[in-house]
DNA sequence: ACAGAGTTTATTGTATACAAATCATCGACG
DNA sequence: CGTCGATGATTTGTATACAATAAACTCTGT
């Protein structure tokens, strides 16, 4: 009943996964840059599939919102202002506020299990090396919410919601946290571990606001100061 | 700038959206009930189209949660459980009370004309002949909260995940408000605008959260009473 | 030089045929 | 009697060809 986190990485075997998992790739990477058209044939020969599971592919991330449609039906890769993202943290607070106050009432003991074992993981991630393993820190970080998510129990709204909400900036973002705000992370994690385990709503709703809060905020702060090198716009 | 509202009832001409408005007319209407499967060709035979533009409307229809997809990727009519509905309308508030903050900041002279306009029309709507028009109603309320979603101005966030969540059920729900509450919700919307040009984005917030929660009382009212005579379940 | 109509090219939309996967049925076997 | 597995039917996935549409271009007239 409650491992449904665990997919969302599978589904290798159709076309219009491959392409799916291929442009997102290419968009995250930067192959793909914002404001990039993207031509169906030109996607589909990347991929080695033809345009049918593109144009599926398509589909999904632009309800995703990693692509944009113009007027005439032509996608783009989404551009995101800093007004824009700050907006979308702020709904990805409401709504992850929301799902951390259902799952403090819902929770059971298996997920606890679970969200502990993945906050250690970060805490390995994080302290294990010399150097803080980014990726195992997203990986873990990911599923952390994921479970979240699981836990509050409300299938297709705050599941559908949050996933459309949590996909386009949060890897992006992530990649640039300092070795603190990494910390800190796992910090709230841990907090919003013990408001779960004594099924305190409102907690745990402060607690994630708040951490999903700060993120935009570390984004904010890094994204400027790289744009200070780096100067497009 | 602020004519988005505007479109949304056209596309007739691409295949893909007659087929979309067939298939989201035959839900509504009843003739694909919560639960049966859609299969492909058979809609595609329905619409008069190929299975191509079929396969896109579904896409389209699944994003807003008409339908769902089983795990073997088979197309279902959505089933909305009284709390599923319950969750929907609390999402739905949260974030149309967002909008309504927002939209009281940035609201224009244009919008408060249209948005005037179109609860006169309600009023008309309900007090004009001796039944209310309730499909009038309904017009009217829905390019209302649009205007104020449009107000909000937050393009791809606050209008899709509005749009998202306001879809499914709200015209199932309107057409059973009885007199009173159409009266009440024309009260109501009229408050909005009190707020709305006193640029009062907690007074608005408060006014839009409490007519959506209101409007989920009333479906599940309507739905329970209806329930009684019709058992189903 | 420039605006605008007509033409060409690029890109997306649709239909169809076939491949792959899934489901239902039935029968063999424990 | 049930369960596992094979087989046939049903349904979705993919490739391809062609149609429709929008963008880019050219050529003309002023």
């Amino acid at each position: 009943m409650c491992a449904a986190y665990i997919k969302g990485h599978c589904h290798m075997s159709r076309a219009s996964d491959r392409a799916y998992q291929e442009i997102r790739r290419q968009i995250m990477a930067g192959a793909l840059p914002p404001g990039a058209q993207l031509k169906e044939e030109e996607l589909a020969e990347a991929c080695g599939v033809s345009r049918t599971p593109v144009r599926d592919a398509l589909r999904r991330l632009e309800a995703e919102l990693f692509i944009r449609r113009s007027d005439s039906q032509r996608s783009f890769v989404a551009e995101w202002s800093v007004s824009d993202v700050d907006e979308m943290f702020t709904l990805r607070g409401m709504l992850e506020g929301h799902a951390a106050a259902r799952a403090a009432l819902r929770v059971t003991a298996a997920h606890l299990v679970e969200l502990r074992r993945h906050n250690q993981a970060i805490d390995g991630a994080i302290n294990g090396g010399r150097q803080p393993d980014v990726e195992a820190f997203l990986d873990h970080n990911r599923q952390f919410h994921a479970i979240v998510l699981d836990a509050a129990g409300s299938e297709r709204l705050t599941a559908m919601l949050a996933k459309l909400i949590e996909q386009p900036v949060v890897m992006r973002t992530a990649l640039l946290y300092d070795g603190e705000q990494l910390q800190r992370s796992y910090s709230e994690h841990a907090e919003l571990l013990a408001a779960f385990e004594r099924h305190d709503p409102d907690w745990a709703q402060a607690v994630m606001t708040g951490h999903i809060r700060r993120a935009f905020h570390a984004y904010s702060d890094t994204s400027s100061r790289s744009l200070a090198g780096d100067r497009r716009h």
